[in-house]
DNA sequence: CGAGTGATTGACGCAGATCAAGCGAAGTGG
DNA sequence: CCACTTCGCTTGATCTGCGTCAATCACTCG
């Protein structure tokens, strides 16, 4: 009992572009089920190759890149709206792993008729091209935040960086609280920081009431600081396509 | 007087898939003449837009980050081949700047006509997504480097990327050096490390006679010690397509 | 010939890694 | 239902890789 992608509950946001109706047709055409997927199972191999493409309907990921000696690099992290596989599409295998946090619903495309898509809904292949963009432009963001930036400084870009999203994705409750699911060993590993220091830093940012993460809900009492620590100007998110 | 697309001479490298006729034919519409440009000038600014998209033919250059206070990420270097402004062009404005290191041709394209490479190209479009997708790529290897590798793996790992990526494009003389025209800085920029702590490093690399970078060229006289240092597992560089 | 740029090297200090230990919550199996 | 383990978070103590400061050298250029 699979949604139909003209009822689709992730194209009801706000942070998603409509989409017409020969879109919505293809669509229809090139989704070829629903997946659900456990706690901290892998999705995609880093490495290997597969059959499908994934959009995230519901549920917390991360994207994870596993050096020899057994240190990680997470990348970024999966939240609904997200796409994933087109490395392995396009590449021939996946350059990072993929792994749900928490339990995931996946929309789940035929790998076969990516080639469709190019083929005959240009505007689909547009919008596709369009999120590799966006998404190499959030790891452009990511190496400035690693590379330039110190501890306090990338923890708060980090946290910013996912409210935002969690924002845009109308997933706070009414209370302003988001839901971040993630482990702090997760969070350091995406900083390139220990989990110790990143401990103590979200300490000091819990004790200065700009921030705080527990029990796996973020709030943010002071996203003026929040941002100034951040070194992010204000801009919002502006719509994107979903694939 | 301009190059005609079917006797590009990047397409004659080893390093790139063949285009077909019908291909071919497109790219000369596409193509709208090519351009010059003098060492450390700006090809394309971060945050603005663009009415051009380029191939660069021949030159160094490198996409850079800079930080409201000045701080700097190098964020990759930029080789012949190399496909610069799809940012500009998908979401609107760049992400990072392009910067020209040593005098610079590029293969200029209207952006304007780049709707028509989706609608009527679609093989040129996959390309086009795949060449995003290989960026991303690479974003995220620099990542792990930057996030998780100790200064010297990442002094490794920097050099043996680029020297992985000159061996493609066939950039080494007849005594195996390649021109690696790049400062020290910008290097350091790259790697997320201070400029005094890279120099250091690759003292260190001289004297132990795995790689000597000096006067613009590299040599790598032991290519296994450095993929072992970088932690870099061997592997031939595949064909891709160019845009 | 003075000024600017890039590479190089030594001395010193700190941000953040590593080590170590304790705490509460959630299994789990006898 | 209680011992026992596991997992994630927290916090203090100590150590070190790397940043910062500073000075020199070699070139190039107007």
């Amino acid at each position: 009992m699979t949604t139909d992608c003209g009822r689709c509950p992730l194209r009801a946001l706000r942070a998603f572009e409509p989409m017409d109706e020969r879109e919505v047709d293809f669509m229809r055409g090139f989704k070829s089920g629903e997946m659900t997927i456990a706690p901290g199972a892998i999705i995609l191999h880093q490495g290997s190759d597969s059959a499908h493409l994934f959009t995230v309907l519901d549920g917390f990921g991360m994207r994870t890149k596993l050096l020899s000696d057994g240190r990680r690099q997470v990348i970024n992290f999966v939240m609904k709206g997200d796409f994933l596989g087109l490395q392995a599409e396009m590449l021939g295998e996946m350059a990072h792993s993929v792994e749900a946090v928490t339990a995931m619903r996946l929309c789940v495309f035929s790998r076969a008729r990516i080639w469709e898509l190019f083929s005959s809904a240009p505007s689909r292949a547009y919008d596709l091209t369009w999120t590799a963009s966006r998404e190499e432009s959030l790891l452009g963001d990511r190496l400035v935040s690693v590379g330039q930036m110190s501890g306090e400084e990338r923890v708060a870009h980090g946290l910013a960086t996912l409210y935002r999203r969690g924002t845009a994705l109308e997933l706070l409750d009414d209370e302003g609280r988001m839901p971040l699911p993630f482990r702090q060993r997760d969070f350091a590993d995406a900083l390139g920081l220990s989990l110790v220091h990143t401990n103590k830093i979200l300490r000091r940012l819990r004790e200065r009431q700009i921030a705080i993460w527990r029990e796996g809900l973020l709030t943010v009492l002071d996203e003026g600081a929040l941002h100034a620590e951040a070194l992010i100007e204000e801009e919002e998110e502006r719509q994107r396509p979903l694939i």
